[in-house]
DNA sequence: CAGTGGTCTAGACCACTGA
DNA sequence: CAGTGGTCTAGACCACTGA
């Protein structure tokens, strides 16, 4: 078990959990009763539990008790993925290639957008076609920076925070123009990635990516302890 | 704010950090003083920056003190999805249709593992083939399950916990046996989800899901609450 | 070696909710 | 209305680590 007294109680209810001992519906034994079975303060008992309750493995309810909670369907949840230091962690040489740059300037519907094209590759060979609009006022000094030595996704991830983002997967056939720039036939399959990505409320960026399907994967995993 | 003085405490602190106002870097005023600034408990003010750490957006250092995280590389973490929630929810009739189901024997090489092929449908359509492996042992009751009424992926769901899940996502053209199956042209793209899961180290299912790619759609979200 | 965070105690009062 | 969990206090001792 981990050192401290917290993490064993945490981890021993955990276990007896995944490990079906204890089923969904079952009942746990009061913070009471597992002060006096541990030997300990009832703050160290909530401690251990409350990160249980949170990550949705027991449900707590006052008078009633604490109980294990019944499999719930899961949220997606899915992080920004680092494209360069994945393409180095497999051995290949990273890079992002510029191919259009466009400012649009603010008018009534929306602010003034940095609209950026380009491909990045693995080796050389074309590994997405990248497409984004940047929202210039929430990212200043963009419009200056050199994408010859960072991609605009690293240069944004390097300078402005986010808070949120939804991304959306889906599978396309290559159009003309995206089978150009990646060498593919038309018609091809794509895994492309949308995400939007805002700062405390505000639009920060809007991409789609496109990879090329037989040279790219997302790869997630889960755990209990997430 | 929400109503506790600890919620109070971690909502200034997400506030200020995700608005940029505390860089990357900063440090944080220590226990001592925010007890003295919110006039609480030294718990309470722990109590409200563990999370933060957890969530990486601190870190906390003895001695050294309290800083506002630097950006880091996300690993990704994805949940399984329900798709016949999924389906429910945009108002389509969701339907499982078994297409075949053979039970192999142990081996030298594996335990007993029960191979089934069935398909997803919305609204009678074909909305994703699959072809799942499940391990006989570690599912007791799965060899006489009723697919009709459930499919196995909600079956597995509700009567195995699972611990930890790995999602592989990829886009691919369609095989002729595929194309049959979901009723489209042979090359057509594809979503795959191939997913293995877990529990308590024992491999309990693997499974490929083959999605038609205009039909479907994986949304993920990722905000500082998780 | 001194400052900082990590854990834990032994209480207290309260909010909720099921018998 | 009594049992249970949620929050909070005012301390304590300790582990770590940078000056």
């Amino acid at each position: 078990m981990n050192g401290t007294l917290h993490d064993r109680i945490r981890t021993d209810f955990e276990t007896r959990i995944l490990s079906g001992e204890l089923a969904p519906g079952d009942r746990l034994p009061t913070e009471q009763a597992l002060m006096a079975h541990y030997g300990c303060a009832r703050m160290t008992v909530h401690k251990a539990l409350s990160p249980l309750a949170a990550a949705g493995l027991i449900e707590r309810r006052r008078k009633a008790g604490t109980f294990v909670a019944r499999p719930r369907a899961h949220s997606m949840v899915l992080d920004i993925p680092d494209l360069a230091a994945e393409v180095a962690a497999r051995g290949q040489a990273y890079a992002y290639r510029l191919l259009g740059r466009t400012l649009r300037a603010a008018d009534a519907s929306q602010s003034a957008m940095l609209e950026l094209d380009g491909v990045h590759t693995a080796d050389g060979r074309p590994l997405a076609a990248e497409h984004r609009l940047v929202a210039a006022a929430v990212a200043p000094g963009i419009e200056t920076a050199d994408f010859a030595r960072q991609s605009p996704g690293a240069w944004l991830l390097a300078h402005v925070p986010w808070s949120e983002a939804e991304t959306r997967i889906t599978a396309a056939a290559a159009t003309a123009a995206e089978a150009t720039t990646l060498g593919l036939a038309k018609g091809a399959p794509l895994l492309c990635v949308a995400r939007r990505t805002w700062r405390a409320g505000r639009l920060v960026t809007l991409v789609r990516q496109a990879f090329v399907a037989d040279a790219y994967e997302l790869v997630a995993r889960f755990g209990p302890r997430g």
